[in-house]
DNA sequence: AATTTTAACAAAATCGATTTAGCACAGGTA
DNA sequence: TACCTGTGCTAAATCGATTTTGTTAAAATT
């Protein structure tokens, strides 16, 4: 019950080893096996279910037709989504991938991008944390194919493709605004990334637009690493600090579900009480009564984006990219709670 | 900027590639090379950070190092826990791990089974639905190291792990029973698998141990495939029809999440208008007001006996297997609901 | 008719490891 | 002196493909 080899198929069919693979991989024509010859060996490899040996050809090609998928979460409701359009995306391409997470922990990101290395795979696609900044850097120079989804370094020249933040928190800002709203707060965590910058600024333009003066007392930063109950009741003093409050937008969807937590600890209501609106959607936002309002991120439209930036890459004789940024709209949804 | 090789590494240390494998294989003793000349190979390897290239060794060995996790939906929280601990587990015993999920498609079971048998896994994990009987069948016949989780077919010898399904509903009854409901209904679905067999069991079980009368309409079974608005109506249809329930209990977490919806839907309050228990855990569940009562799976240990069993049929030269069908015991979490 | 081309494939090198078989020398034995 | 036995390592085979180079017979050219 042995695997069955490209000689045992150059065998079955009377030809050379070297014959099979050059009709196997479509270069029959090009090292002119003739047809007749050509078709035997096809019948023989199909009937006898032929399959190569990935790594034999791997080793061979020097090419893994492996990405290394390296996301925050695993359990996360971003990763989730995104896995499932970048794997089927990377199968039809003849790719598959392997993933990763950080678990939010910085020194992590740069051994899994060893990792990855080590065991060769063809190119990356990475939701850059804090930490990974040098790693990235290190593969950059080494002209590893990369895309960079969900965020991005300034620093770094690579092809990345997000949400386009700043617009998404306008959207949000703008509904709320609209609803004669203006006392409206903002949470936010302070981990130094492009994205989180760009929806501050979201939030701060769409009060100036709107001739609303920017507090710094309505914006909460919380510190990333933090026990989730301290998190909690700084958020629950936060909002008792600032009773005015008709309003809070929360930045992303971690924060929102604290939010919901104090929020319901505190015996408000939403809207009425306090209105929420949140980046980025999550199960349970569609579930929670009165169902929270979220601005949702192209996840789809990322992945798509993400592997074809890579596939190019990946492609030598196609030539330099056209666009290598690529920033997607968000879609504000709106339910309940604002 | 070329990958060093294990050659390069036996010139610069002035010896054989074939000594360097030895000692770096830890074969050094045995092949007798001088404990000088090993140390001596070990720091220029250290040194100039040689790594072997991984397709080789597995070419030459006939060893992937990789395990196949199969589960249902990647986007599902059981997937998301389970793949957390199984990644960790397998990476410390050197292997690592690609997922596939069905995605609830039945045919798509087989045709995944074979893509992983192509790259060559040398182990399967599998969380097996309705469809894919046969591949796992064919697998055994073939000797492959696999292990069923969460579910398992009795025709097919195979290790196995999961949750005790009828103990774990038995703990929900008993407590729902206990606070002195006895008008409970079940919420299940109508595929043909052993754990929702044995949930239905525990069900009956605990009424009649109660001499609580087993009514066939306050059994629910949904359909599978089906529109999620569909079930929704057919589950409101459900509770409008047995208005002398005073609680339900749901067979799985997805089950449970409809409920919610149509219980908000219907303005009930729980857990006065109706009292509500699930099977199987989700962050909704703990967040919903007032919190959700669940039978939770214990995840971490199936995960880690998973990855025991099928280490256990990888080393070759470890014995036949003590114990290959692991029930383990949920956990009860009481919250508002119930 | 001698030489060059070309068709059609076969042989062999190669990828980077592991592993088996083998070789040279030292010391011990008969 | 001839023969074995260990030591300590090296040479070469191997895994299963791909790709470069060779080979042979027939056809075309000079």
């Amino acid at each position: 019950m042995k695997r069955l080899t490209l000689k045992d198929v150059a065998k079955m069919a009377g030809v050379a080893p070297s014959t099979v693979s050059f009709v196997l991989n479509g270069k029959g024509k090009q090292m002119r096996i003739r047809d007749e010859v050509a078709t035997r060996i096809m019948q023989v490899a199909e009937k006898c279910g032929y399959e190569p040996h990935r790594m034999a050809v791997n080793l061979r090609t020097g090419q893994s037709k492996t990405l290394g998928l390296i996301v925050e979460s695993i359990s996360g409701s971003f990763f989730a989504s995104l896995a499932k359009t970048i794997e089927t995306e990377a199968e039809r391409r003849g790719y598959n991938v392997v993933y990763c997470s950080t678990e939010n922990n910085a020194q992590k990101g740069g051994e899994l991008i060893r990792m990855l290395g080590r065991q060769m795979v063809d190119g990356y696609l990475i939701t850059p944390a804090p930490g990974m900044e040098k790693e990235i850097q290190h593969l950059v120079q080494q002209h590893k194919p990369i895309v960079l989804m969900d965020s991005y370094f300034p620093s770094i020249k690579t092809p990345y493709v997000l949400i386009n933040n700043f617009d998404g928190v306008q959207q949000g800002m703008k509904h709320l605004i609209g609803k004669g709203l203006t006392k409206i707060g903002f949470v936010m965590v302070d981990v130094k990334l492009i994205q989180i910058e760009e929806r501050l600024r979201g939030y701060t333009t769409a009060l100036k637009e709107h001739k609303i003066p920017v507090k710094k007392k309505h914006i909460l930063q919380l510190q990333y690493h933090r026990q989730r109950e301290d998190s909690l009741n700084e958020l629950q003093a936060f909002i008792e600090a600032n009773p005015e409050l008709d309003a809070i937008f929360f930045s992303t969807n971690y924060l929102g579900i604290l939010g919901l937590e104090v929020i319901a600890r505190m015996g408000l209501k939403m809207p009425d009480d306090i209105a929420v609106l949140c980046f980025d959607d999550h199960d349970i936002f569609r579930l929670y009564p009165p169902g929270i309002s979220v601005i949702e991120q192209p996840i789809e439209g990322i992945a798509k984006t993400a592997i074809d930036l890579l596939m190019h890459q990946l492609d030598k004789n196609s030539g330099p990219m056209k666009k290598t940024a690529v920033e997607l709209p968000g879609k504000f949804i709106l339910r309940g709670s604002a």
